[in-house]
DNA sequence: TCTAGTCTGTAGCGATCGCTACAAGCGGCG
DNA sequence: CGCCGCTTGTAGCGATCGCTACAGACTAGA
C-alpha cells in the first residue's frame, strides 16, 4: 500500500503543472500518464478513474492559486471592494494568475455543459473563492459582503476572458477603466 | 447546385438552434446531422468541413443576439457606462441571453486552448460586441470608449460565468452589488 | 519453501471521432 | 437513347477515447 499513496501524491502533483501548463485539451488519460510518467494501465491502478484523477489534481490547482493570492492580501486584511480589485486586477490579467484563470474558464466550460465531474469541480472553487473574498472585505465598507464578493470574482473572470478573446491590450483597458472609476 | 445552396440556408439555421439549446456538447458531425434532419455523409457535403459548419452556425448565434440586444438598447442611443450596464445586466443572468451566454462561455473555452476554428469566432465575435458596445457609449461620458466597452463585456461576461458555477441567484446578487455602486 | 497479496506490463475491448471511397439514383441535354 | 454532372446512401477507414482482463513479477510472512 506504500508505494500506490506515496504515487498517488507525487502524481497529482505533476499532474497540477502539467494542467496548468497544457490546459484540459491535453488530459485523456493516456496524455496525463505520459505527463506523470507513468502508464495509463497505473493511473488507473492509482485512482479510481479519471474522475477521481482530475478531481484531485484540480484541487491542488486551485490551492496553488489560493496560496499565491494569500500573498497578494494576506490573511486579517480588510478592504473595500474598490480597493480589492485595485489590488488584484492587474494580477489576473498581466501577472501570475494568468495560465490559472485560463485553465479556470476551462473548467466552468465544462460545467456549463454539465459534464458531470466539472460541475461539482466548478462550484467547489467558486464556493471557495467567495468565502475567500468576503473574508477580505471590510464589512464596515460592504454593505451586502455576498454581492460584493460575487461581483468581485464575476469582474475578475471577465477581465480573464477578455483577455482570452481579444489579448491583453484590451483587458489592460478594461483594467484602467476601472481603475479611473472607483477614483471617481 | 440549387439544393445544395438552399440546404446549406436551411441547415444552419437549423444547427444554430440546436447549438443554442445543447451546447458543443451534442456538436459532433453525427449529433449535428441528426438535429438538421440529414445524414453526417450529407453535411460533409453542403459544407466542407465540420469547422465551416462550426463557424457559420455560430455566426448566426451571435447575429440572432445582437439582433435581440438591437432591441434592448436601439441604434441611436447613448449611454453611460453605468447606464449601459443597468441596461442589460438582468438580461444576461435572469433574462432572454442567458442561453446565448453559457454558448458562449464554451466558444471561449475553445478559444483557451486554442483549437482552430474557435479562436478566430471567439475573436470575431468578441471584436463584433466591443465595436456594438462602444457605438452605443456616450462619448461625452467616456474618455475611453474602448477600454469603457472592454469593462462592460468584461463583467457581463463575468455575470455569466458566477451564474453558470453558483446559480442565479448569487449572480443576481452581484446585479443588486452593481446597481447599489452606481447609484451611490 | 510455499503462499498471499501488492504491484505492473501487454494487449485489447467497444465506442466514438472526423472524414472518405465507391457506387447507385437522378435530372436535363445532345 | 446515352451521356454527364448533381445528389445521396452504405460502409468503413484509422485514430483516439475510458477502461479492463489476464498473467507475470516482486515482497513479506508462515
Amino acid at each position: 500500500m506504500a508505494v500506490r499513496d506515496e504515487q498517488r501524491e507525487r502524481v497529482i502533483g505533476d499532474l497540477a503543472g502539467h494542467l496548468l501548463r497544457t490546459g484540459l485539451s491535453q488530459a485523456s488519460l493516456r496524455q496525463l500518464a505520459a505527463a506523470a510518467g507513468v502508464s495509463d494501465r497505473m493511473l488507473l491502478y492509482y485512482f479510481a478513474d479519471k474522475t477521481e484523477v482530475l478531481a484531485l489534481a484540480l484541487q491542488t490547482v486551485a490551492a496553488d492559486m489560493a496560496a499565491g493570492l494569500g500573498q497578494a492580501i494576506p490573511e486579517g486584511t480588510r478592504l473595500g471592494s474598490d480597493a480589492f480589485m485595485a489590488a488584484t486586477a492587474r494580477h489576473v490579467v498581466d501577472g501570475p494568475f494568468r495560465p490559472y484563470m485560463r485553465l479556470w474558464i476551462e473548467i466552468v466550460a465544462a460545467a456549463a455543459r454539465n459534464e458531470p465531474p466539472f460541475v461539482d469541480i466548478a462550484a467547489g472553487i467558486t464556493g471557495g473563492f467567495l468565502d475567500w473574498i468576503e473574508s477580505r472585505l471590510d464589512p464596515a465598507l460592504t454593505p451586502d459582503p455576498k454581492g460584493a464578493a460575487a461581483l468581485i470574482l464575476a469582474t475578475l473572470d471577465g477581465l480573464a476572458l477578455v483577455d482570452i478573446c481579444s489579448g491583453p491590450e484590451r483587458a489592460l483597458a478594461a483594467v484602467a477603466e476601472l481603475e479611473r472609476k472607483s477614483a471617481g
